[in-house]
DNA sequence: ATTGAAAATGAAAACCATTATCATAATCTT
DNA sequence: AAGATTATGATAATGGTTTTCATTTTCAAT
């Protein structure tokens, strides 16, 4: 999808909430897509202070939210204590696969992995609208160790 | 692995590292052991405090800090923004779907996911030495939504 | 255009899970 | 048993995130 079907959706989805329409947020919205990496709220909010210098933090992570909510962005938790967000992918839904040791991060896709996903699911009455899938391990420039 | 074994294991864990054999860390490691859910910290400490009512929460964390280091402990985050920890499951790696609305967690395998993965981290250069899926989704009491 | 109700903002304070501090107590090696 | 080291527990500190609240902005109805 591309940014501005996902401006044109974010506004949808804040008149379907009831919500108001503001230049932070179209701002905060419009930077967050830009962007094409895990980022954090820290990250984002320095992007965002570089060119307005008054849209205070507690905006950042409310904008963040709602984009989370309105699956436009997506939240994820590899374990450092703090929540990134990532962009729906142009080219379909990815994962990540990271290097336990220099913390590396890779992605990859597979249709195949995929689609038992959600058929696990539906055996479990279960309607998948998301998912996470972590790979954790020794990249090849971290020789897996002895041990 | 049984209990007890798990127990000789951080035995040994500790000697390996140094560390001392108390007797709060056995009973906090004992207890957790016992579980078979996706416990909280929170959770832990009542029922550690149920029978050591002086045990502090510190050491509830540092020990289960330890277990995770160990490997008898995984440690997981959906989102709720506290650690939950599991046991090593008895019958072989499990993973979670996670209703968004309800909040209800199912476990599931699938081997044939897991053999998957495992091709295609190797793909990639990687060695896997573990791994974290979660789905998201609409579990059967509540239904998905229109939109 | 104006008004008024509802929502958003920004700054600061509050929250809450987790971690660090530190004096005291327990453990283990010799 | 002694000494050195680690663990404990109470408390304070940390840090990411959420709330609060007074003020401002938006938007629908007039």
């Amino acid at each position: 999808m591309a940014n501005h079907a996902k401006m044109s959706a974010l506004k949808g989805f804040i008149e379907t909430k009831g919500l108001k329409s503001t230049a932070q947020r179209d701002f905060i919205a419009d930077t967050f897509f830009k962007t094409n990496t895990h980022i954090s709220l820290e990250e984002l909010l320095a992007k965002v202070k570089k060119k307005h210098k008054n849209i205070g933090y507690a905006t950042v992570y409310r904008t963040m939210k709602l984009l989370g909510e309105s699956g436009l962005a997506i939240a994820r938790q590899f374990g450092d204590g703090q929540t990134r967000y990532e962009n729906l992918p142009e080219d379909g839904h990815h994962d990540h696969i990271i290097c336990v040791k220099c913390s590396k991060i890779a992605e990859f896709q597979n249709q195949k992995i995929e689609q038992l996903q959600a058929e696990t699911a539906q055996r479990l009455g279960f309607t998948v609208v998301n998912h996470k899938l972590e790979l954790y391990g020794y990249c090849s420039d971290c020789a897996k160790p002895a041990r």
